[in-house]
RNA sequence: GGCCUCAUGGUCAAGCGGUUAAGACGCAGCCCUCUCACGGCUGAAUCAGGGGUUCGAUUCCCCUUGAGGCUACCA
């Protein structure tokens, strides 16, 4: 055969062989159940959360075995990498506290034994392997015309359907030594292809961590190993990169399914044993229509920062997703209210085949459940950090008001029963709090009580002793209300409500409305303990004059 | 067009051949109450459809339907 002969006309310079490059790379000495996996994305200068939802998975199956958890990136699309894209994975893994145990770092340094661990940097390692399939006959160099993106593939697709063919043999499969060297000469460029060994009419079988055993249709396809820039598309950088790395466990989305013939394809190609795989169900998303439908970049809420830019607590986005990953663990959660989502016994046979919607309103309601439990001072220091990022007047704000802050953070905060109104940071200031940072317009919402509330709030006013407790502050209230002619007793009230201005609801309702500006609260005799006793007053006297 | 994956209330889902088909979010009502929230109680709401297999199917098999994915020198 001229395989031998071609390789060396294709790859002059590569003198290493695949046996010199395995040295390199001895097996990882692993204890009984310790998986190796990564994460391994493309630099694109955008973390989808579905990535991270995969990436999470990944370092679960780690985390749990006591394995190593590696971050590699896969810069082989060169059309595609972004400067500073690099930084934006590194930055929100470093957010969420998930450190990788080996890497590369942005300034270019290899933590780990297994590295490069940027794919651009593995060229030569490619061209090895590459060289070997050539070497034996296994792999062709193609010289035809690149189809060029997206595009151009849908309108390949259109005619492509019409034949139906089972098998897709590349025309340069069967070039001979002659042939080639007179692109070679020509000074033409080339992509390496696999010489499949199939004819479209064999099956496949693998096995997949959450789905079972899968079978498929073989590959039947001369894909590209090495594009002509020498790079590899991913399926020859995987298989590659994923042996020599000691990958033992490919998470990755269920999109790869139908690839996965092709790349058990190239393992027995190559003459490896191939990882073992574990295909995510992808995150969907309930449309303007109420369907199911993908979670497309559209979302604002696809992108991992937008988490970052709300102030959603980094526990809660990661205990929805273990939520979306195996309902287990709300129950566990309800079990063990005060444990560290770390202490979950994480197992893969419990992940959902099932594509879920992301549920924004549930996640809220993780995202308060959280945060009721945190301490005022948590709370404050945890929003100092966002506004510190995200709002810098308020980050000054709140340093200069921290008692304040702190105070009206305290607000049934605590014990059993606690508050559940905030669920993210960004909405402290304009939703739940407004009222704390600045006097409340309220007028506009009094409409026909106008002169009735005017009324109370003059004679409230008049008598107000700043309370020292519940007790005391409710007591004032009643008193003025019961002066005015309101109904002290709520059954009296509600036997002939004719017969009083209004019941002791209705009273509260004005103090509420001149204090916070709305017509719901929480308990009043704390707001005035933050507000304070100048404050107080200052309300109940200004709007209405 | 072909291939692959998936299918329990609106959402996340327990369930592994016999159950009054858990639980959580959301929704409705009641209680608590100065309002809201919290909490408590109650309620409405699910096995996509059709065939098999079986004494018995939500559960196993097949078909249909629906949703998603792949079919690039993208990942």
């Amino acid at each position: 055969m001229d395989g031998k002969k071609i390789a060396g006309l294709l790859f002059p310079d590569v003198n290493e062989s695949v046996d010199d490059i395995f040295k390199k790379y001895p097996p990882r000495h692993l204890k009984e159940g310790q998986v190796v996996s990564r994460f391994a994305p493309s630099p694109t200068g955008f973390m989808h959360i579905g990535n991270f939802f995969q990436m999470f998975i990944s370092y679960n199956l780690c985390r749990v075995t006591d394995g190593i958890f590696f971050l590699r990136i896969e810069d082989t699309d060169s059309k595609r990498e972004v400067k500073e894209a690099k930084k934006v994975i590194y930055d929100i893994l470093n957010r969420y506290d998930i450190h990788p145990n080996e890497y590369q770092t942005l300034d270019g340094k290899d933590v780990g034994g297994y590295g490069p661990y940027v794919q651009s940097e593995r060229k030569d390692i490619y061209k090895v392997f590459a060289k070997k399939l050539v070497e034996e006959g296994k792999a062709f160099p193609c010289f035809c015309r690149k189809t060029e993106g997206k595009d151009d593939v849908l309108k390949l697709r259109e005619n492509k359907f019409v034949e139906d063919d089972e098998k897709e043999y590349d025309p340069c499969r069967d070039l001979s030594y002659e042939e080639v060297k007179k692109h070679i000469d020509n000074g033409e460029s080339f992509a390496i292809r696999l010489k499949t060994k199939n004819t479209g009419k064999e099956r496949v079988k693998f096995y997949d961590l959450i789905k079972g055993e899968i079978e498929a249709k073989a590959n039947a396809k001369d894909f590209v190993l090495l594009k002509s820039d020498g790079v590899p598309p991913y399926a020859f950088a995987h298989v590659v990169d994923d042996t020599l790395m000691g990958t033992t466990i490919v998470v990755r989305g269920e999109e790869y399914i139908s690839s996965t013939p092709m790349h058990i394809e190239l393992f027995e190609a190559l003459g490896l044993k191939p990882t073992l795989y574990c295909h995510n169900p992808l995150i969907c998303k309930i449309d303007e229509n109420g369907n199911k439908s993908k979670f497309s970049k559209r979302y604002a809420d696809a992108d991992m920062r937008y988490y970052s830019e709300e102030g959603y607590p980094k526990t809660a986005v990661l205990e929805y997703l273990l939520n979306i990953i195996n309902s287990g663990f709300e129950i566990w959660r309800a079990k063990n209210p005060d444990a560290k989502w770390q202490d979950f016994t994480f197992s893969v046979k419990d992940i959902t085949a099932v594509a879920p919607a992301f549920d924004i309103v549930k996640f809220n309601d993780v995202a308060k459940n959280i945060i009721a439990k945190m301490s005022a001072e948590e709370v404050y220091s945890s929003w100092l950090d966002w506004a510190k990022e995200f709002d810098s007047s308020l980050a000054k704000w709140l340093e200069a008001n921290k008692n304040y802050a702190v105070g009206f953070l305290s607000i049934d905060r605590g014990g059993v029963k606690p508050r559940k109104d905030i669920y993210k940071w960004s909405m402290i200031k304009n939703e739940t709090y407004p009222y704390m940072f600045s006097r409340p317009h309220f007028e506009e919402l009094l409409a026909e009580d106008k002169e009735k509330c005017k009324e109370f709030l003059k004679e409230y006013a008049k008598d107000f002793v700043f309370p020292s407790s519940n007790e005391e502050w409710f007591a004032g209230v009643k008193q003025t209300a019961e002066k005015l002619g309101y109904a002290i007793d709520n059954k009296a009230y509600k036997q002939n409500p004719d017969a009083f201005k209004g019941n002791t609801a209705k009273a509260c309702e004005f103090v509420r409305l001149a204090l916070t500006g709305r017509r719901n609260s929480p308990n009043l005799f704390e707001i005035m303990r933050v507000l304070g006793e100048k404050e107080t007053k200052g309300r109940l006297q200004s709007e209405l004059k």
